[in-house]
DNA sequence: ACATTAATGTTATATTATAACGTAACACTT
DNA sequence: AAGTGTTACGTTATAATATAACATTAATGT
């Protein structure tokens, strides 16, 4: 089972997460053919701060600071979307929030454990649940072609803290 | 595994399944000492008239039809709250719409399959999916509490459509 | 009848996302 | 280097989804 899970939730060096991210969408984009604008690159930046999703007003905010000039709406979702159609990032329905996928180009779940006390998101990509989620399409006779799957809870940290609290 | 996914993809007496549905409503409402007023029910009616999701403003139009006066966007978002407490409807948060649940009352998985083509959507409650992202969240020390799990793809019907195009 | 609570009406506004159109930067050909 | 097509960005306006705040009405229990 291939997670982030134990990064998210625990103090990590988080420099090497943007640094490791950003290498890999640079690789990216060399074998696409794509390229890797200044906006592009500090949306990704920014959606690689924290492990916590970031909405897209959220991130016209901090782009604008991060650029030092007044971004508009269409701005921050043409970056969005560029990022999207490489597999860069995630869009996190149930937030309307987006954020960085820790392990691009690998054919994985989209699988979130979204927190919800302190709101971070870890991805997990679970061979099993896919393996069910596409046995369980084929009896129904469903072609699967794209998946949502969110779990909301509690974060390790956030679960303890809540315990040691009782 | 429970699942409504035969009768949604295919022709059935429809008028049943709303009935049903309202039946187990006002039965849930009695048990819950809640209310089914007419703005309600039409609600619920309307979420059930086809087995395809819809939006907080379609709703907005059909029931200002239905109820012969205007509404307004709060009128329409209290009834689906209400619904959606007594877990009579889903939210399909990738689609910002809204379906009535085959099987409330019933702990199940929220999980959908939703045609990218004609826009039904079929509710599963496969209980052996739930074990596995409970199983997952444990490795993760994940404490669940909801889960959002929608798949897209092709449904039976237009499937075979468009399989014979070919 | 009266007080209390629950539901609805009404107006305004917040939040998320996109349409439309013009301009600038880049990349490729000649 | 000039011309041309393509890609990205700027800008304005607006669409689509959702909620806040407060007034009014209806239902419920005493
Ligand atoms: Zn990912
Ligand atoms: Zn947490
Ligand atoms: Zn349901
Ligand atoms: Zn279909």
């Amino acid at each position: 089972m291939l997670t982030n899970s134990r990064l998210v939730h625990q103090a990590h060096d988080h420099g090497r997460c943007i640094n490791a991210a950003l290498t890999r969408a640079l690789d990216l984009c060399v074998e696409r053919k794509a390229r890797m604008t200044p906006t592009r690159e500090a949306v990704l930046r920014l959606l690689w701060q924290s492990h916590q999703p970031l909405g897209a007003y959220q991130l016209q905010d901090q782009l604008a600071t991060l650029l030092d000039k007044t971004i508009a709406p269409p701005t921050v979702y043409r970056a969005i979307e560029f990022l999207l159609q490489l597999g860069l990032i995630h869009r996190i329905a149930s937030l309307n929030a987006y954020i960085g996928c820790p392990f691009p180009n690998s054919d994985h779940s989209n699988l979130f454990m979204i927190c919800n006390n302190c709101g971070s998101a870890a991805e997990v990509a679970h061979a099993s649940i896919n393996e069910l989620l596409q046995t369980a399409s084929d009896k129904a006779n469903f072609t699967l072609q794209s998946q949502t799957l969110e779990l909301f809870g509690l974060c390790p940290q956030c679960a303890s803290i809540e315990n040691e609290s009782k």
